[in-house]
DNA sequence: CTGTTAGCGCGTTCAA
DNA sequence: TTGAACGCGCTAACAG
């Protein structure tokens, strides 16, 4: 590896020369420059950033922190995070918590080691707070972002749950369904209590009373989304908003079951816009949480220096499972 | 951000020590070393990895550079990666290339310039030999995985491509179909020549002549795989095995336009286990791919320092579009 | 416009 | 067992 050292010895000039000329100064002679560059390129330099960011006591790493790389959601939050951040020079780190708060500190104190320029996060289903992160970020910027604690100070990034879930919800009572339930997830985390709010919203605008007995809570994955079906049906409901995908499908299994015909008898919406959403049978109707979008405001927010609370719309995409005739 | 040096004063000993200390040298008293990591708790000391790796000419940063980093597969390979590259004390910084050779080579730049520890790369499409690898990452350890070039040096990681195809089609030819055509890719792919590869020598152990007529090439996405469906029934086939997963939706819509019944009039079997086609109706039978094993694999590779090409098996799914009763 | 000097934080000589 | 000195490669302050 060639240094800037080696192409001062090979030209007779100082390393800080060098130096200066590959910077772009404008303290250094046109001719000396070019003489620099040309040296450069012919003794195949590439400048050592490492060197370069302990010297100058910054970084142009950006630490990523999500619970799984490969989970649709997350990994289009790094897609637009990465190719905001590339475009201003920036390269990301990306750590994965296994949604365990052990790995979170882990990850988090690991960014903190390679002296990273920002960090931006999104927690593990474990973590209860924002307490370790202040401790060990200390004063490195910070992006939260789809799952944030409000105590925590920073830019925020988050979806917007709950005008979600009331247009979705709405969508279902104009679309003429009386009795509508829902898949309501984990009220340990934040989205979900919001997803529930917009439902209630919605019913109270419409003037349908909000009975918890057909709220179904902790049904996240097929399974569950299933049985809260079946109970839904047993309840007599005729349509449900989910708060997931993969419940919303076991819904729609148990509906098939039971011979109810979607959207004719039964409507359904669910969220987030899983790839899978929009190729089953029926077609499922959906919010769309535009994630992509979400990492580029996060990547945004950190090269801005916001400590803004920026919130994206959800999108509601109209399928087979709500087009009532 | 306190330093080795900050802990040193505060204990009237040189940062020499504390830096064995820390490092865990035996040529430190048992005492001095647990003041010291008494002290260094107590500071909130962090090791300053840049520092430490600049002064060591080493790298704890591994490289991965992908075309895209939210397509499923590629996350997966992320992921997997990621998780055993963390555990042996490595870190990932990623770059993704959106498929143009330009940003490759950039990618491999930057890489390059944070001096890490060895590169993941999964080329861009556009890319057509390897000959910027070799210049631009010199003796940096290189690992290639899923599209690779033969001619370039080091391990390769790579689905078995053309005995999953030869099992897929094999399992139509079993299963009682007779006419069976392929889609079959774009041919500039190593990964789409050979699984043409396996289609064509299952066919050949079964007596059954190839035709190229029942080839269907470039037919990657739903649309072309559509198309392609429509004249695999106007030329009589009764089968597909489809180098995709979404070509052989596309070919799935022909099949239902046509009112042709899967899988009793005809049978189809698609590539890359995506994870809509255990969902769909016909479920799709398919070729798994284990991308997050993949990437396991190519972070072994490197960690073990291997040059050898490391052949991944391929996984037949059956699923409801090939079982024929 | 260029050279000199100094040091980012750490780890590794060598000497004591 | 510890300290002193040095340097990884780069950049920035200060001279000249």
């Amino acid at each position: 590896m060639t240094t800037i050292t080696d192409i001062a010895a090979a030209l007779g000039i100082t390393p800080s020369t060098v130096s200066r000329a590959l910077a772009g100064s404008s303290r250094v002679k046109e001719e000396t420059r070019r003489a620099v560059e040309k040296k450069a390129k012919e003794m195949g330099y590439e400048r050592n950033v490492v060197a370069s960011n302990l010297r100058k006591g910054a970084s142009s790493i950006v630490g990523i922190v999500v619970p799984r790389i490969h989970r649709e959601f997350f990994s289009n939050c790094i897609g637009g995070a990465e190719s905001v951040l590339n475009q201003a020079g920036y390269n990301v780190l990306i750590c994965q918590t296994i949604e365990s708060f052990e790995s979170e500190v882990k990850a988090l104190k690991t960014l903190k080691n390679y002296r990273v320029a920002g960090v931006l996060l999104s927690h593990a289903i474990e973590s209860r707070s924002g307490d370790h992160v202040k401790e060990i970020l200390g004063n490195t910027p910070l992006v939260q972002f789809d799952r944030v604690f409000p105590d925590l100070a920073g830019a925020k990034i988050v979806g917007d749950n709950c005008d979600g879930a009331f247009k979705a919800t709405l969508h279902l009572i104009q679309a003429g369904y009386k009795r509508i339930g829902t898949l309501a997830g984990y009220m340990s985390s934040q989205a979900y209590v919001e997803r529930l709010a917009g439902y209630r919203l919605a019913l109270e605008r419409a003037g349908i009373p909000f009975d918890p007995s057909i709220v179904y809570e902790n049904t996240i994955v097929r399974e569950t989304g299933y049985e809260a079906g079946l109970k839904a049906i047993e309840a007599g409901c005729d349509a449900l908003y989910s708060s997931g995908a993969f419940n919303a499908l076991g819904a729609i299994d148990a509906l098939k079951e039971k011979g109810i015909s979607i959207p004719d008898q039964f409507g359904i919406v669910g969220t987030a816009n899983e790839g899978f959403t929009a190729l089953i049978n029926p077609s499922l109707s959906t919010l769309g949480q535009h994630p992509f979008e979400m990492g580029q405001a996060a990547a945004r927010a950190f090269l801005e220096g916001s400590t803004d609370t920026e919130i994206i719309p959800m999108e509601l995409i109209i399928r087979e499972s709500s087009r009532k005739h």
